[in-house]
DNA sequence: GGGTGCGTTCAGTCTTCACTGAACGATCTA
DNA sequence: TAGATCGTTCAGTGAAGACTGAACGCACCC
């Protein structure tokens, strides 16, 4: 028999769903990591959907979200054809990273831009050399962070 | 007469449009500040809606989100009635500011649920200790960087 | 081979929200 | 006061994408 899920466990689910959807991320992959992070044991496919009221289609899709984010991993069961999926190691770090990412992606397109530009205004080329300067440290920091670990 | 915009500008604008995009935010709002990083001065709220080819309500309604986060203000020029827009003193500070914010309020979240769980079982109790310590240890890294300043 | 369970795919639906543009109020000018 | 200019509001439109659920492929079991 299934103990109902507690209230607060259940808010802290709903809550981060809304906050990730806020981010333009799928609300059910901030409520399923929400729920993984809780529980932190394997899920079945199916257990998941279950779990948070989605198809199995949406589940599918959204771990398969997750899994390429890298936050969380198969596991294969000898004797048991389903998959079954984990956190994996440092879920958090990994989110960073994929943030991390984003903002050189940013910065690889200021720079670009400058470099373009450097014929155009004096005022211009400084300009974005100094938002390309800017980004390169919020990189450099983020980096640090991520190396030290001991949180 | 208006020189035409550089291509690389063009794409600069478009670009940070989409990443703000994916971000959740809309892309209007990330194409204007990027057009006032680039330019680095005062526009009417006409202007900006005819450099971007948005509507003059567009741009109302952008200008006003970009305000509330304090990456743009108002400024008044006596003998116009309109009213002229540009970039605070360090829009990127804020930017990050108000990505802090999200983050405290993710850890308030995750802290009320623990506190709730207390008489929940051992592991998820710590389990959910241990992530509002990452959001701690994350804050504080951020606020230091903040308060550096010297990038 | 038929039957069953599992995961994925994909066409279709629904919701959300960015964006438009007309209407409006407010403020200045003639 | 009438007219012009400026910014905001809001009802309506359109598009993006999250989500559903049926159909499918595949592996295993009998």
């Amino acid at each position: 028999m299934q103990k109902p899920p507690h209230p607060a466990a259940e808010r802290l689910i709903e809550q981060m769903g809304l906050q990730w959807e806020t981010e333009g991320k799928p609300r059910i992959a901030g409520r399923l990591f929400a729920l993984m992070l809780l529980e932190d044991r394997d899920f079945t496919l199916e257990e998941l959907a279950d779990r948070l009221q989605v198809s199995r289609g949406s589940m599918s899709t959204n771990t398969r979200l997750l899994e390429t984010d890298g936050v969380i991993e198969r596991v294969a069961r000898s004797g048991d054809r389903r998959i079954y999926y984990r956190l994996t190691p440092n879920p958090y770090l990994v989110l960073i990273e994929t943030h991390l990412k984003r903002i050189e992606r940013t910065r690889d397109v200021v720079s670009q831009a400058r470099k373009e530009l450097a014929a155009e205004t004096k005022q211009k080329h400084t300009r974005l050399a100094e938002i390309e300067r800017f980004h390169d440290f919020a990189i450099t920091a983020i980096t640090t962070l991520l190396r030290q670990e001991k949180w």
